[in-house]
DNA sequence: TATGAATGAGCGTTCATTCAT
DNA sequence: CATGAATGAACGCTCATTCAT
């Protein structure tokens, strides 16, 4: 399998970084293959094309979140406790690859309508493990009991999301991970029983 | 001055419906021109260069929004009321002018940085009045008094944009000002003293 | 119309010159807009693509050999003659313009299979005439009346691409005029009456 | 000698039928390597580079003309039923192997300046022999004395090539064989006494 | 002998902007 | 003011060939 050969992350880490230090447009696939040291055509014999690669970079890199997402379900811990582990490891991990974070949240968004939507598939399944947590809140009287599910997820991935482009646009000046109790409290706030 | 001839409305109109008709990156400049019924190089009679074009598509659009703002601010309500009409605005010009809503939620975030900070900017002056509202609000006690005013303009925003970007990106199917009510509620519930 | 402007006629030119002189494979486009002394971009306001430009020279010039097959049908001669001036014409014109000896005879034939297929519809007008004047000989009794014509087109038509080529590939040191009559004998002891 | 070993001969007819399937330009050595049943490394151990299978595959191809026609030469029958034979040889043969009439009529045409110039090297050996026929049959008092033998070769072939090529690119979709008769009689008109 | 992963040079096409009319 | 023909820089991808194993 390709994605387990080593240069395949290779690629996709130089991907990353490219993207970041130059923006998405100024991320040639030369550019790319120099950071990752091959020559261009290699990349090719990974990667079906340059939407492929961005797809791939958004597809292993989401995989962490949603992994932790994972584990962090199968802890017996109540709700407010798991949607703030969520938060908090959304925070953490971008806080730590300052690179990932422009990349996410700033340079990825400029692909075209056709990269988009691939990219949205693999968001989906983060946003439905989310969805998995507020359903569970309900049962469990965690959570308002008149809650809709649809909004209180895009108030907390919408909530999330920007806190973080803001963060990264204010050029990472201060401390994401601080914000962690106070965007936990807002979010409480709203959707608790 | 320029901005107040017809022609300059005329191209900002077309470039509207050129960028919803066909995507950010297959908005052409002669395109547009088209669209707005005058030759390429007329274009540059109005505008300094392609990037200008796009940013004052935002700052006239983007106006509405503040305008209506303004008026919600002078108005003797509470900042639950104030809320509620900012949050029911937003819908509502969104909801009436569909080209404008897949503009400003999808096609434009495909620019690049440069773009998206002059963007910021302008958005910058809707995000204050936003910060205006919440500060009075904690004065009146109408709201939470240990609110952080930045993550809480942050929740609101972000609840707001991701609310409109998924109906947008769910070809519009629901109706999205009755939402109003129920974004309105999660948000207060989040906020409020 | 395009194909009446100046440049159009300009750029055609340009390409046989730039094919004759590097070959097929090494006439980019951007020799055939030094050669036609535009820049690279202007060919694509005659031209679709490489491939159109390549299908106009060959439109545009075998427009030549039809318009005079045309003319010769018109006059009132038999078809021993008819077939002389056609031979004569066809060696006359390439005789001519060796460079467009070149790259009908060698170099347009290693066009891809889409390419070539473009090519014998427009080659196809010309092989309608010769079996016009073919048909009108056995008519008048000019020709052996169990004559098949398509053997008879075929054996014509590679009898004077034959002859063609073999001079263009011997480097044009013969006279290709000269051999007309001879040619032309050769043809009408295969077919007259 | 690498030409009697199996491999050589397997890459050979491996070509023809990538060629023939897939086009001269989609013809990749890669291909030619799959089809073949051997490592892309392989093929180099074998031919010196691509030009070089091309060049052997019609080398290799035009033995079997070349040598029948040696055949017909030392048969004791005069001109005229010796060009039958090789009329007939050379359409029976193209006639039963269909990959290798498109090879040789279509897709080694689309070859550069350079393996043209080899290929007609290979073809000029099977000329010589059709003029070896001529030049007998002028001395026999079989054709015309007057005969230039140099067109009348051009003739014949160019008759042939082109009756093989237009049915080639009719999709074969007729009897080529039953052609020679009529072929022939044609160009015995032309050349006899 | 045989393999196949890695190499890297090469090119058609688009489109924002200019400027002579 | 208005036009639109002309410009030319910029880039993703293919594939023949090599060479370490």
């Amino acid at each position: 399998m390709k994605r387990d050969k080593p240069k395949y992350k290779q690629i996709i880490d130089a991907a990353v970084i490219a993207i970041a230090q130059n923006g998405y447009h100024q991320a040639q696939v030369s550019k790319i293959a120099k950071e990752a040291g091959v020559a261009d055509g290699t990349i090719y014999l990974y990667f079906k094309n340059k939407e492929d690669i961005l797809v791939s970079v958004f597809r292993e890199k989401m995989a962490i979140f949603t992994h932790n997402l994972r584990v962090i379900l199968e802890e017996d811990i109540d709700t407010s406790k798991r949607l703030f582990k969520m938060i908090d490891n959304h925070f953490r991990v971008l806080h730590e690859d300052r690179h990932l974070a422009i990349v996410t949240q700033l340079e990825l968004r400029q692909s075209g309508k056709k990269l988009r939507l691939r990219i949205n598939e693999v968001l989906k399944e983060y946003l439905d493990l989310l969805d998995v947590i507020l359903k569970d809140g309900i049962e469990r009287n965690d959570l308002d009991q008149t809650l809709d599910i649809r909004l209180a997820r895009q108030m907390i991935f919408g909530t999330i999301d920007e806190t973080i482009t803001s963060w990264v646009m204010n050029e990472q000046k201060y401390d994401l991970i601080e914000l962690s109790p106070n965007v936990h409290k807002l979010i409480m706030n709203a959707i608790k029983a």
